[in-house]
Parts: structure tokens; C-alpha cells; sequence
DNA sequence: ATGAAAGCGCTAACAT
DNA sequence: ATGTTAGCGCTTTCAT
């Protein structure tokens, strides 16, 4: 009678129960079939699978989850700024992200929080809900939400960043070989001149290009005593890039070549040079860091460090999942290398 | 002994059953009390909250989905394009819809696909899984889509775009007022040759703002015959923007001031007018639509018509619910007012 | 006003 | 190789 009725309103799924039915087995054995368990008969299987096909079976999550104790969730945090940022970086790892959790059946709950995170502010509510299984952080984000987080015990993995504080598992670019590269490329082209600009210098990343640049002066015996270094703590933006090249330029250092910390900042860069009649790049080369669609439409091309940021997002997932998997404590740490594309906003000087 | 070796775990969450034990209750009791339901007495009530606090309990969602047959989430889908785009306008949207669905204690889950989906293409994983009780679509997306999403009988709402078959419930802007604001603007400043510059030309958001811009000329028995239209149908950009500025301007067409069909084409506009020295708003007024962040920071900050993007979220989260709950069919739309934002980038030349 | 008990759909021991 | 059964944590009649 009850099945009766379920078979009029065709909306409804289909349970295990109708599969078993169907199928004529019991609903352990279709439960072993859908999770490829035990060694179940050719016949069996086949008659099962039919079944499921016949009633486009597929099985519940809720029930799932219910009785594996997970949620089949991973929780993705970033600041609004860097969501809402102009240039897609972050989103686009959050794409990585939702491609490989996708491949492994898992979803991904977004969420973002204030920049100015303190102490006692509320945590996405995933956490308290414990409606994750692990949890990734991209970029920088205050420690004071570090802290809340890992009170949780829950698996955290970050991206494009590392808490000064404690130890955690991360996936990051190999920032100091872009910095290296981008510069190696300019001194090779014939630049002495050359400034580093930008923004957001207290995070890691940052450093680590900054340090690049320098190291790659040191070697090539070049001036490196930070005159033509022009850092801030503000957002890395196309303004901050316009502002600091403003600065740079009032400086009249004949500069014949910049490193700009991002895309983003090369971008006010390049708009400062135009607005200032300087040509890109017969008067000025010009190198950015993330490779970002923009770097294409722009005139001239940006020469640029490519971070890989699906790969990123990727590995972070793979990385989470054998956490949650195992509940390892080792805070593995994976570097992502980097590579130069040279497009048109550089040009050799010799 | 079970029990004990539970609270030794103190990580794992407590449990209806455990807070029913340390308020000397029956789980049925704790369940009504959690969710306001029948006449409990405030005596049980307040041992009942208090076992709750101390046990820091909080209802699996798992058990609660499984029994109540709600997965508690909501579909946000997207062009992938659209997520990615330079100027953060969908990401905005989307944070609305984060936000009230908090609010009402549901999650969101974003899903992009591609802008060329078509027929027989995979639908977002949580359509099929029946993983949401409802689903958002965000911006234009190709009618495929629309086509098979609806096969699944799924509540849907469409923000920013309406599809051309069928009838379903949307959430959009006053487009056409928009236009009609904007335009109107400039013409109560004196202008005569006023250009309308837009993409997406086949999205009915840019119709509806082309058609109000040649209504409010019409009215003021102004040139509206089209020579200063520049449209076509690729992607708002501002590399579009730029590109019909100087289609433009090559037509010598002596234009005072400018409409362009959103912020992100204005700024291509304004770069093509900057580089070649043009000034705003002293030659040449500008104005956009849809008040994103970076008109401020632009120089001179853009006059444009402000879209309440958070407002438009949370209107499509509260209008899908009541479909969720009622599941009655009615294709409800709302209209959301615009406004007018004048800023530094027009200018009267009465 | 409160409790007992029957499921929701599934997994995983344990039987057979 | 397959079936039986006991939960997972919760909601919801139906008793009391």
C-alpha cells in the first residue's frame, strides 16, 4: 500500500529499499555493491545494478553521513577583501578547490570573514556546527583566527599563507625562486636600475619575493641597499601600485626596470608610466607575480611569475583528505614551483 | 563503560541523548525544548538549557536532514566567467546569499559552470545528488541550463536575468530606470550628444538600461537615432569599454558625455578618454551602473547608478524559502529600486 | 507536560 | 556470497 503511493509520486528517490526490492536481494547487499565491498557475485551485482538504474538509485548523503560520522564537507575560509579582491587569485584556488572536491565527492562550503578578525568574534558557522570534516584558509588571515580554529581540532590545511604562530600543514608558491626568476630576468636584459614595489609586506609571500629580488642583486653584485625598495603594509592593489610608482619615479633614480609584488600592482604600474609618458617597455620593463587573465589584455602583455592557482587549490584538497583520512598530526608542507612567462612588458637594454 | 569512554573524548559532540541523561530527561523532551515546539514546562525548559550549555550541544544536521528530508542548503550557481570577473558583482551577490541563509540556518553551495553549457552537459553535482532544497542562479546563463534544471522540479530563482522561455520567480534591478536615472542626469547637465556603450547587448539587464537611456532621450526630444549606440555582444569588460570608446570616438561625433552599460565598461571608457586627453569630466562626462567599490577609487570617482547587490541576495534566499516551504508555483518576481550615485566623473556644461 | 517508541536511509558487524 | 540486525541522532506521533 505505502509503496503503492511512493510509486505515483515519482519525484521521490528511490531508498535502498526499493533497490533491494527490486532487485530481490536484501539491502546489505545493495549497500555493498554501490561501495564496490566484499566479493559480491558477477550475478548479484549486475542483477543490482539494473535496479538501481531501473529506479535511478542514488544513495542518500544525509543517511550517509549519519552513520560514517562525516559530513562529507570541506570548509573553505578566505577575508572578504581577498573575495571580493579585483584580480580572481583566490577565487580562482577556491575553483581548484570545488574541481578536486568534486572528484573525490566531497562539497565546499565558502565563507569568508573580516580582515580585522579578533578574538571572540564568531567563526563560520560550519566550525561550530562541525559540518566539515577539514577545513582550508587561503591567504592571510588574522592569528586571532588561527587560534580560534585550531581549538577545534578539526584538519586545517592553509593556501598562499603559513601562521607565524604554530605549526600547520600549507600548500605555497615558491615565492622566493619568482622573486629570484622575475629579477634574474631583468639583470639579464641589461637592467641596473631596478625597483621592487608592494603592498601587504608583513605577509610571508610577500617577504619571500622581496628577499629573491635581493638575493638576485647580491649575486649579480648590484645595488641592493633598499633605495629603490618601495614596500607599504596596505592591500595589494592597482591604486597602491599607482601611488608607489608616483613615489618611486619622485625619486628620479633612472630606473629602467620594476618588480612588482602582483599582478594587480604592475597593473597601477603600468598606469602611472602611461598617465607619465614613460613607454613600457622601451623606457620601463615591467614584471608582475600571479599571472592573472588581465596580464593578456593589457597593452603590453604582462611579464609575469605564473602561479598555478587551480593546482594549488588541488593539492590543498588532496593533502586535507589524507589528514581527515588518517588524523596525522605531521604538518606536511607542499611548495608549488613557479615560472617565468616573458611577454611584452619586458625588454632587453644590452 | 561506553559512556565513560565518551567523556574521556571530550572532542566528540555531545549528543540529544547525553543532555536528555544530565537533565534527567526523555530525548523527546530535549527535542522539543531545542526546537520550541509544544508546552514545556519553564521548570524542564531551563534544566533542559542548562544541560545544553553545559554540554556546549548543538543538533547533528546529519539526523536532522535524514528524518526532516531537507538537506538545509541552497544551490548557487554561476557562469564561471561571472565568478572570475574583475569587478566583484556576483561575488557580491553571493555574500548576500551567504548572509541570509545564515541567517535563516541553511548553507550555501557555490557551483560555477561553464558559460557554453549545453544540452546533455553535467549539471552541478548537487542537483543531481538532491543535495539542495533550492537553487539560485545568478547572471545570464545559457537556456540548456535553464532547460535541464528544471526537469529536477527544484525551487528555482533567478537573480539579475530572466530566462527567455518559461516563467520563473527572479529577483533583478530596475534596469530600465536605471537608464532612464542616468541619462536623465546628464541631459539635466546640458548634454546633447550623449553615447550609450555597452556589451552583452542580448542580456536583458543591458537592453532594459539601453532602452531607458533612449526613452529619457526621446522625452527630452534629444538625438536618440542610434549613431552614438556603440554595443555588441561580448563580455562587459573593461578592454570592451575601452575598445567602443574608440570606435567612438573616431566618429567625431563631438560627445559631451557618456552612459556606459556598467562600471567595469566605464572604466575601459575613461582609460581610452585619459589616454587620449580627453578630460573628465571637463570634456567629457561618464557615467556607469552598478556602484562597485573600485568607482571610488578611480580618479575622478564614477558617477553610476548603485545596484543594492547584498540587498539582491538576501531578496532571492527569503523568496526561494517561501517556495521551499509553500512548494506553491507562482513565478513571484521582484524588482529592486536603483539609485543614482553622482560623483566627480560628470559635469554640468549649462 | 512528558515519555516511549517507531522510523528516516544507510553501514558494518555478525550470522548463515 | 548473501542476509539479519543493531545502531547513527534526531523528529514525531501516540500514550500516559
Amino acid at each position: 500500500m505505502l509503496i503503492s503511493v511512493k510509486r505515483l509520486t515519482e519525484i521521490m528517490c528511490a531508498t535502498i529499499k526499493d533497490v533491494a526490492e527490486e532487485a530481490k536481494v536484501s539491502i546489505a547487499t545493495v549497500s555493498l555493491v554501490v561501495n564496490n565491498h566484499g566479493r559480491i557475485s558477477q550475478e548479484t551485482r549486475k542483477k543490482v545494478l539494473k535496479a538501481i538504474k531501473k529506479l535511478n538509485y542514488l544513495p542518500s548523503r544525509s543517511a550517509r553521513r549519519l552513520v560514517s560520522r562525516k559530513t562529507g564537507n570541506i570548509g573553505f575560509i578566505l577575508t572578504e577583501e581577498h573575495f571580493l579582491h579585483t584580480e580572481p587569485f583566490y577565487t580562482r584556488i577556491f575553483l581548484g578547490t570545488e574541481f578536486e572536491a568534486r572528484a573525490i565527492d566531497h562539497y565546499v562550503l565558502l565563507a569568508t570573514i573580516s580582515s580585522s578578525y579578533k578574538k571572540g568574534d564568531a567563526l563560520p558557522r560550519f566550525i561550530s556546527e562541525r559540518n566539515v570534516d577539514g577545513i582550508i584558509v587561503a591567504g592571510k588571515v588574522p592569528d586571532a583566527l588561527t587560534e580560534s580554529i585550531s581549538r577545534y581540532k578539526i584538519p586545517v590545511v592553509f593556501i598562499d599563507f603559513s601562521p607565524v604562530i604554530g605549526d600547520y600543514p600549507n600548500v605555497i608558491t615558491d615565492n622566493l625562486k619568482g622573486g629570484l626568476l622575475a629579477t634574474d630576468h631583468l639583470i639579464q636584459n641589461g637592467h641596473k636600475n631596478i625597483a621592487f614595489v608592494g603592498g601587504e609586506i608583513s605577509h610571508p609571500s610577500i617577504t619571500e619575493r622581496l628577499r629573491g629580488y635581493k638575493l638576485a642583486l647580491e649575486r649579480a653584485h648590484l645595488n641592493s641597499d633598499g633605495e629603490l625598495v618601495m614596500t607599504n603594509d596596505e592591500f595589494l592593489s592597482r591604486q597602491n601600485g599607482y601611488n608607489s610608482a608616483k613615489k618611486l619615479f619622485e625619486l628620479q633614480k633612472n630606473i629602467t626596470a620594476i618588480f612588482a609584488a602582483n599582478d594587480a600592482t604592475a597593473f597601477g604600474v603600468m598606469q602611472y608610466l602611461k598617465d607619465n609618458n614613460h613607454k613600457i617597455p622601451d623606457d620601463v620593463s615591467v614584471v608582475g607575480f600571479d599571472d592573472v587573465e588581465a596580464d593578456l589584455l593589457i597593452d603590453p602583455p604582462l611579464t609575469t611569475v605564473k602561479v598555478p592557482k587551480l593546482e594549488m587549490g588541488i593539492e590543498a584538497v588532496q593533502l586535507l583528505l589524507t589528514m581527515i583520512k588518517s588524523s596525522n598530526g605531521t604538518a606536511k608542507k607542499i611548495v608549488i614551483p613557479v615560472e617565468l612567462k616573458v611577454r611584452g612588458s619586458t625588454k632587453s637594454i644590452n
